[in-house]
DNA sequence: AAAGTAACCTGCCCGC
DNA sequence: TGCGGGCAGGTTACTT
């Protein structure tokens, strides 16, 4: 899915486009999808409510209504929210077909989830409810107290691998296969190291290239792996792609020794590292 | 208690 | 051309 990166870019162009826009109109043609509460509860608890601020937690985005109430979106591993002004058409390769929840605002502008494979999830809550998925999050890497401190304490603690430690949201929020695969690249470590193996300055490599790897994600507006994948508020692709040095190059060679890169499955995930370089 | 597995979905790609 | 298997950015619940 949408990992941090690509979730960011989301919430930091809905700040552009939907704030204090008032919604004259809900249509949800999947049910399933909406956790809490009954559909028509929240078609009638968003009707004219307008959202006055977004957050994002790990890879989840946050939208706070005038009313109170926190309209909450996951986009699972294949979902979108996508914008268009009135009379304006989603360009990008996005079947409609896949439209499921569709929010009009009073300017004629649309909001529209539109998710593949349907694993996402969306809730609309009292913006003081503590939700579990939500409540369980562990650190933001971004934020300044994620520091390089308290990252060695919490992985030298743990007997895991480290690749499933990384991408575990109760420890750190928001990376997931992609990013995992990057950071421990980058930072040469194997990703099946375990977690109270790791010395003071594997840590240190592995937490600068935590920051390095989600922050250079973010000014290229994430990843887009193929046509049909993660695509930005207005239907375009992010470029991270371009900048991947690992992660789904089955037959690859490694940037660095040249070497071929090895495939491995971790927690039934497909992991790809370089075995002379990640040790 | 940690680790593995199945489940939730649709679609694409590959081999036969 | 068609069919089956495996795989895909995630998370949770249930087994071992």
């Amino acid at each position: 899915m949408p990992e941090l990166p690509e979730v960011e870019t989301i919430k930091r162009d809905l700040e552009q486009e939907v704030l204090n826009k008032k919604i004259i109109g809900i249509k949800v043609s999947l049910p399933r999808l909406i956790k809490i509460p009954t559909v028509n509860q929240f078609r009638k608890c968003l009707k004219e409510a307008f959202i006055k601020m977004i957050k994002r937690k790990g890879k989840y985005i946050l939208c706070f209504m005038n009313t109170g109430d926190c309209l909450i979106f996951h986009l699972g591993m294949s979902g979108s929210l996508l914008y268009q002004k009135r009379n304006e058409r989603v360009v990008a390769r996005v079947n409609n077909k896949h439209n499921h929840l569709l929010f009009i605002f009073e300017d004629g502008s649309k909001m529209i989830y539109n998710d593949v494979r349907q694993f996402g999830k969306i809730w609309l809550i009292k913006e003081n409810y503590k939700l579990r998925e939500i409540e369980s999050l562990g650190w933001e890497p971004l934020e300044e107290n994620f520091t390089l401190q308290e990252f060695t304490r919490t992985i030298q603690s743990k007997k895991g691998n480290i690749k499933s430690l990384l991408m575990n949201q109760k420890i750190i929020a928001g990376i997931g296969n992609i990013y995992a695969n990057e950071v421990l690249f980058l930072a040469g470590i194997h990703p099946m190291r375990k977690g109270n193996s790791l010395n003071n300055n594997e840590l240190w490599k592995l937490y600068l290239s935590i920051k390095n790897v989600l922050n250079n994600a973010v000014l290229a507006r994430g990843t887009t792996i193929a046509d049909e994948s993660y695509r930005d508020l207005q239907g375009k692709p992010g470029s991270y792609i371009e900048k991947v040095l690992v992660y789904g190059k089955k037959t690859g060679k490694c940037p660095v020794c040249g070497n071929p890169l090895s495939v491995i499955r971790i927690e039934n995930r497909s992991t790809f590292l370089c075995s002379s370089c990640q040790r």
